[in-house]
DNA sequence: AATGAATGAGTCTTCATTCAT
DNA sequence: GATGAATGAAGACTCATTCAT
C-alpha cells in the first residue's frame, strides 16, 4: 500500500524484533507471578504493545508460554556442549571450569528464570516437561556424567556412583537459579546464594575433593545402599 | 440414623477436622497447579465440603494460603532439632544420620510441598517469604552450620566455608523436594532423584570425604573464596 | 418436656417478646441500612438471638420486612385520631396544638423511621405502599383536611384548596423524619431541622398567617391553577 | 453496511456516549430498586452494553453511584442559581416565580431522583451526604434564604425567622420529588403530589400570604421560639 | 499491521435459608 | 425452642479473546 523502497527497513526491523520482546516480556512476567496470574494485556505492555497485538503472533496465552521456553532455552542449550569441546588437563580442573564458567553465565542470563517457570507450570502444561526433560535435563547429565566417567576411567577419581554424582554436582546450581528469581527477587537475599561464582568455585571444591582417588568412603557407612 | 450414643459429639468433631481438611486439601492442590490457577470451589470440593463451608473457616482464599503454610510447617520445623539432641559419635556419622532421617522424613511428608509451594508464591505474597526465612531456613541453616563448625573445631573436617558447606549438603536435598512435586508428580521421574534415602547417603558419602581432615584443596584453586 | 408450674413464666415471657425485639432490631437497620443491604444474621444478632431463631419466629427476611411496618405504625396511627376528639376553641390554635403534639411524638417516636422504610422500599414491595397509604396517609389527610374545612366553614380561614394546604402542612414535617433517618444520622446536622418543636410552631405560625380569614392571596397571581 | 463516510466517528461517538449512558441507566435503577438490590449487569444491559463494559468506565459499583450522584447534579445546580440573577419586581413574586418555574422543572428532570437516592443511601456511603450539602442544600437554602430576608428587609415581609421559613418553603417541594420516585412511581398517585406547578404555585401562595408584612403571628403563640 | 472497545465465561465471595443437634 | 454449621444460588468483578476501525 505504501511505497517499498525505504520504509520496510525500519518498520520491518521492528516486526521481527515484536515476537522476541513479547517472549522476553512474557518470560519476566511468568516468573515473576505465575502463568495463570499474569494477564496477557499486561505482557502486552510490558513489550510496548497493544492487546491486539500479542494476538497476532501468537494465538493463546498458553501457545506464548511454550514459546517463551522454547525461545529462550534454545540459546543456552549449547553452550555447555561447546565448553566440552575444549577438553585438555586433568578431569577435575576441567570439571571445575566447566561448571564455573557455565553456571554463572548460565545463572546471569534469562535462562536461569526457566528453570522457575518449568518447575512452576509443568504439572499444568505436561508438554514443558517433556520439551526440557529431552533437551536441558539429559543433555546435560550426559554431559557432566560423561566427565565424572572419564575422571573414573583414569583413575582420577574413585569410583563412585556417576550418576548420584551428577546431581550433587548439579542440583545446587539450579537451586541457586531458583533462589535467585523467588526468595532472592524478594529481598531474601543469603550472601552464599546471591554470588554464584563464589558459591560454584567452593561447591566444586568440596566435591571434587570428595571424588579424590586413593580416599575411602568418608563415612563408617559404606558409600552403596 | 446414627447411634446416640457418640453422637453429641459428631458435629463437634466434624467441625474441629475441617480447618485441617480444607488445609490439606489446600495445599495439594495449590502446590499442584498454583495458588492461582486453584479454584476455591475446587478445594472445598477435594475436602468434602461446599465452597461456602471453606469461608466459614477462612476468610479468603489468600489467608487460606497462608495458613497452609503455616500450619504444614509447624509440624516438621521441630523434627531437625530433636534430631540434634541426640547428639553423640564422630561428627561426620552424626550428619550422615542427621540428614537421612531427617530428609527422607521430611520428603515423604507434606512439608516437602511446601518448598515448592514458597518458592511459586513468593513473589506474590512476600510475607511468605518472611515467614519461611525465619521459621525454616535460619534455624535449619544453624543447625548443620554448627554441626560442621564442629567438626572443623574438632579437628574431624578440614577448615572450609562454613556457610557454603551447608548450602553443598542442603540445596541438593530442597531440590528433590522440588522436583517431586513437580517433573517426577509428571511422570517425567530419574531415578536417584526418587530415592531420597540412597540419594542422600551417597551424597552425605561425597560431601563427608570432601570435608575429611588432612586433605587439601582438591582443584588447583584454593579453598578460601 | 419440663415442669409447666414455674418455668414457663420467665421463658414465656422471654418468647413473647421475641417478635417484638426482632422486629425492633429489624426496623433500626433496614433503615440505617435499607432492606437489601441488611443481612438477616445482623437483625438476630441486634435482638440477642441466633440466625436460626429469626426464622423460628418470621418465615423469610421480606416477612420480617413486612411484619416491621405493619407492628411499628400500629402503635401510632391512632395516636392522631385520639387528638383530633378533644376538639375545642378556635379552629387554628387546635391545628397548631395538634400538629405540634402529635408531630413531636411521631418524630421522636420509631414511627418516624417508617416514614424512610415505606419510601425506600415500596418499589420493591408494593404491597407495603397500600398498606401505608390505607392506614397512614389517607387518614392522617382527612383528619387534617377536616380541620382546615372546619376553619373555612367557620370563617376563620378564607377560603383556599384544602388538600392543597394539608399537604402544605404536613410535608415538611414528614420530610423532617426522613431527613432524621438520613442525612442527620450520618452527623449533618442543620439546627431546624433537628428541633421539631421549634420548626413546626413556626411552620404553623407562617401557614395559620398564610390561611387568615380578611387577605387576598398573597402574590399578584391568582390562587387558583 | 454502512456508509464509510461518518465511520471513523462511529466507534468514538459511542465510546464518549457510554459513560453518560451508563449513568442514566445506574440512576434510574438505583432509585427504582436502591443501591444493593440493584445488579450491575441489569445496568449493563439497560444501556445496552454487557457486564464487562461497566467496568471499563467506572471501577466499582460504588464508584458509578458516586459518579451518578456528581454527573446528575452537575446540571441542574447552576440552574437555581441563574434564576436568581434576574431579580426584579416585588420580592414574593420574585420568590414565587422563582420557586415555580425552578422546582417544576427540577421536578421533571432527572435531579429529582437524586434526592431519593441520597436519603436511601448517605448511611450507606455518608461521602455522598458530603457532597450533597455542600453542593446542592447549603447554596439552595443560601438562595432562598438570601430573598426572604430581602423581603424583611424591605419591609415587604414581617420579621420571622428566615431559617425556618425556607424550610417550610423547600421541604414540601423536595418531598414532592421523594413522593414521584416512590409511592407514586408505584401507582399510588394523590393528586396535589404529581401536579407540581399547582401545588407549588397555592403552596407559594400561602406562604407569601403567611409573610405578608403587617399581619401579627396567627396563633395565640408567639412566632419566635 | 496495530489498536483498544467490547464481550461473556469464569472466579471469588456473600448470605438467605435449612436442619441436625 | 434455640443454635450455628452447612449449603448453594446469586452477584461483583476479571480477563482471555475477538473484531471493527
Amino acid at each position: 500500500m505504501s511505497a517499498p523502497s525505504s520504509a520496510p527497513t525500519l518498520r520491518q526491523r521492528r516486526k521481527d524484533a515484536r515476537p522476541t520482546e513479547l517472549i522476553d516480556a512474557a518470560l519476566a512476567l511468568f516468573v515473576e507471578k505465575g502463568f495463570a496470574a499474569t494477564r496477557s494485556e499486561e505482557v502486552a505492555a510490558r513489550a510496548g504493545v497493544s492487546k491486539g497485538t500479542l494476538y497476532l503472533y501468537f494465538p493463546s496465552k498458553e501457545e506464548l508460554l511454550k514459546a517463551v521456553i522454547r525461545h529462550t532455552l534454545m540459546a543456552d542449550i549449547a553452550r555447555g556442549a561447546e565448553r566440552l569441546a575444549q577438553e585438555s588437563g586433568p578431569t577435575g580442573q576441567l570439571l571445575a571450569e566447566l561448571m564455573t564458567e557455565w553456571w554463572v553465565t548460565v545463572y546471569e542470563s534469562p535462562s536461569s528464570a526457566i528453570f522457575k517457570l518449568v518447575m512452576t507450570e509443568v504439572r499444568n502444561f505436561p508438554e514443558i516437561g517433556e520439551f526440557y526433560l529431552h533437551e536441558v535435563v539429559e543433555p546435560g547429565h550426559v554431559l557432566i556424567g560423561t566427565l565424572v566417567q572419564r575422571g573414573i576411567d583414569r583413575g582420577e577419581f574413585r569410583p563412585v556412583d556417576v550418576d548420584s554424582v551428577v546431581h550433587s554436582i548439579v542440583l545446587p546450581m539450579v537451586m541457586l537459579c531458583l533462589h535467585k528469581h523467588s526468595m532472592a527477587a524478594c529481598g531474601f537475599i543469603e550472601p552464599h546464594l546471591t554470588q554464584p561464582a563464589q558459591f560454584v568455585r567452593q561447591h566444586m571444591d568440596l566435591i571434587l575433593n570428595g571424588l579424590r582417588a586413593g580416599a575411602g568412603g568418608a563415612s563408617s557407612e559404606a558409600p552403596a545402599a
